[in-house]
RNA sequence: GGCCCGUUGGUCAAGCGGUUAAGACAUCGCCCUCUCACGGCGAAAACAUGGGUUCGAUUCCCGUACGGGUCACCA
């Protein structure tokens, strides 16, 4: 062994000794004994801010593909705080928090109560040993090599590279301190100068290298001849570092991430060869794109300009779990859908979700068809599941709401259970913050005729009928008996209740019995459109329709 | 600018050399013993573009356009 390279090693890595080798991290997380087929993935967020639907997206295929058709998959929680800088206070937490929420758990990794599992620990900045174990590795096979350029001198080669049209990046003749003396690198880290350590690319772009991504199929790409950093100068790694090394020894067989990761993969190719790896397989997954009302164009989704992008928005909403995961599944994997509509009761779980069933162009988060999705949601659940629906969401966004549900608990659930049940349910609300404007009149605080009388009966007809229905309504007819006396009274005043012979000739009659319920329809619940008038009168009881009745028929 | 990825109706998408080019959401019509919702039936609506290869290209190859990503001691 060259001994002013161990000697450059020793300074560079005071933390290790002998015995730390990569044959010994080998033997302390060896690989795991799981079944044939069975896959390891990770969610390997960074803490620095709150989640949005792009995450919940990646999670859910992490998931899917550590989950589907085998029970002993592992999908494991990494936590990226590489960059302290960026680090948000309590943004692990709100990540384990957000995503169990959406019924997403995993098997091992960081957690609220420490760490679970035998491949931690689970945050890199608590791995620091490890990193490094492998980067002398990587410094004693000439693989690697520190270098003392400023950011200043970095910047200047960037400007230089600009004007004389070249790749950026720290390559080739640019690569200022690749070949520097062992003697003079010891002097300035003895010197206390600054440096970070570099991967030694030994790759040439004019080769091509090829490559297979489960989702997006055959690739080729130059090979990369970029000396990236691996340490940083504070001996934390880089991203490209951590991937290799943590993915490695946590021995993860499917490392799923976004498409961005697609231009630095030479890179990583290049380093999991040079540290001696076997590669995993990798899915590079589209993005979760958005129409820009603006420019008209897809884009990535933001923060920023949509709500919809953070999961906030599906908590403020009132949408359940299970829509917003219903959605996801739509977009992730072809297929969900016709599956789904063979499969009604099944669990997404299911459902056979495959990494090359992925698409690989951005999806457009469509919030029209998402609605749709939570409407069908929530039409299958039963009155007692939308009642505790409504009620968690109401307790934490409405309370006047919330106390006006739980009052009287057995007369909200008759009312959201008009319609429900069934081959056929309605699909009245999308999410819970759409309920309380749905039934206000059920409530005698929120009531008001918000709605004008059919303009086709006049104040004379309205008030006589009106009259009239208060003295024959009976709350204990059926849904034939009360059609029946609605009838009656289109008779009696001239109105048809014929809708054939109405749609042909309306000019015949004064108007037809659409007209007359919806006198009541609007005596009753202040507006024209409303679910079945007759369970919903029952559900109102007697005195409440009475009163309504006869006031109507004052105005 | 270099490199990479992508492009089927308004949106999500099947399709893997020969199809009347599925389906879903949205839109519009019609039907369904009251309105709305549900449901049923139906309509309109697409292979970015130019060259090849082929008996035949939405499907394979090349160019162009457009969109996206990336080029940090961020992930």
């Amino acid at each position: 062994m060259d001994n002013k390279l161990l000697q450059l090693s020793n300074l560079i890595f005071p933390d290790l000794t002998e015995q730390d080798t990569v044959e010994s991290l080998e033997q302390l997380f060896p690989e795991r004994c799981l079944k044939e087929g069975s896959k390891v993935t990770r969610m390997a967020p960074s803490p620095t801010g709150s989640m949005h639907i792009g995450n919940l997206y990646g999670a859910l295929a992490d998931e899917r593909i550590a989950h589907t058709q085998s029970d002993d998959g592992v999908f494991l929680l990494r936590i990226e705080d590489t960059d302290e800088k960026r680090e948000v206070e309590g943004a692990v937490e709100k990540i384990i928090k957000y995503l169990g929420a959406f019924g997403i758990e995993f098997d091992e990794g960081a957690s609220q109560d420490g760490d679970i599992g035998s491949y931690g620990p689970y945050r890199q900045r608590q791995r620091a040993k490890y990193y490094h174990i492998v980067a002398r590795k990587l410094l004693l096979e000439g693989r690697a090599y520190p270098c003392f350029c400023s950011e200043e001198e970095l910047k200047q080669a960037h400007q230089a590279q600009e004007e004389a049209k070249e790749n950026f990046g720290y390559y080739g003749k640019w690569a200022k301190h690749r070949d520097m003396d062992v003697d003079k690198a010891i002097a300035k880290i003895q010197n206390g100068e600054s440096f970070v350590l570099r991967f030694k690319s030994m790759g040439d772009p004019s080769k091509k290298v090829d490559f297979k991504d489960q989702i997006k199929g055959k690739l080729s790409f130059p090979e990369n001849d970029q000396d990236f950093v691996l340490l940083k100068s504070d001996g934390i790694p880089t991203y490209h570092f951590a991937h290799v090394v943590d993915d490695h020894f946590m021995r993860t067989t499917d490392v799923v991430r976004g498409e961005e990761w697609l231009s630095t993969l030479p890179w990583h190719v290049e380093l999991w060869r040079a540290c001696g790896f076997k590669m995993p397989r990798f899915c590079h997954t589209a993005q979760v794109m958005k129409l820009d009302e603006q420019t008209g164009t897809k884009r990535k989704m933001s923060k920023r300009k949509d709500p919809e992008c953070t999961l906030g928005f599906y908590f403020e909403k009132g949408y359940p779990a299970k829509s917003v995961i219903e959605y996801l599944m739509t977009l992730l994997n072809s297929g969900f859908e016709q599956w789904r509509s063979a499969n009604k009761d099944a669990s997404y779980k299911d459902f056979p979700f495959k990494a090359s069933n992925m698409g690989n162009s951005g999806a457009m988060f469509d919030l029209a068809k998402f609605n749709d999705v939570s409407k069908n949601i929530i039409a299958f659940m039963t009155a007692d599941e939308v009642y505790s629906g409504v009620c968690e969401w109401a307790e934490e966004n409405d309370k006047e709401f919330y106390r006006m549900l739980t009052a009287d608990e057995s007369y909200a659930k008759a009312f959201l259970s008009i319609g429900r049940g069934g081959k056929k349910p309605r699909k009245d609300f999308a999410c819970w913050s759409e309920v309380k404007s749905f039934v206000s009149y059920y409530y005698d605080n929120l009531f008001t005729i918000e709605e004008a009388f059919p303009e086709t009966v006049s104040l004379q007809d309205r008030k006589a009928i009106l009259a009239d229905y208060a003295s024959i309504y009976d709350e204990n007819d059926d849904n034939n008996a009360w059609f029946e006396k609605i009838k009656e009274l289109c008779d009696k005043y001239g109105y048809t209740s014929d809708m054939k012979a109405y749609k042909e000739n309306p000019d015949a009659f004064k108007g037809s019995i659409t007209d007359v319920s919806n006198v009541i329809r609007v005596a009753v619940t202040g507006r024209t459109n409303s679910p079945d008038l007759c369970s919903l009168m029952k559900v109102l009881g007697k005195d409440k329709v009475i009163e309504r009745i006869n006031s109507a028929a004052a105005l």
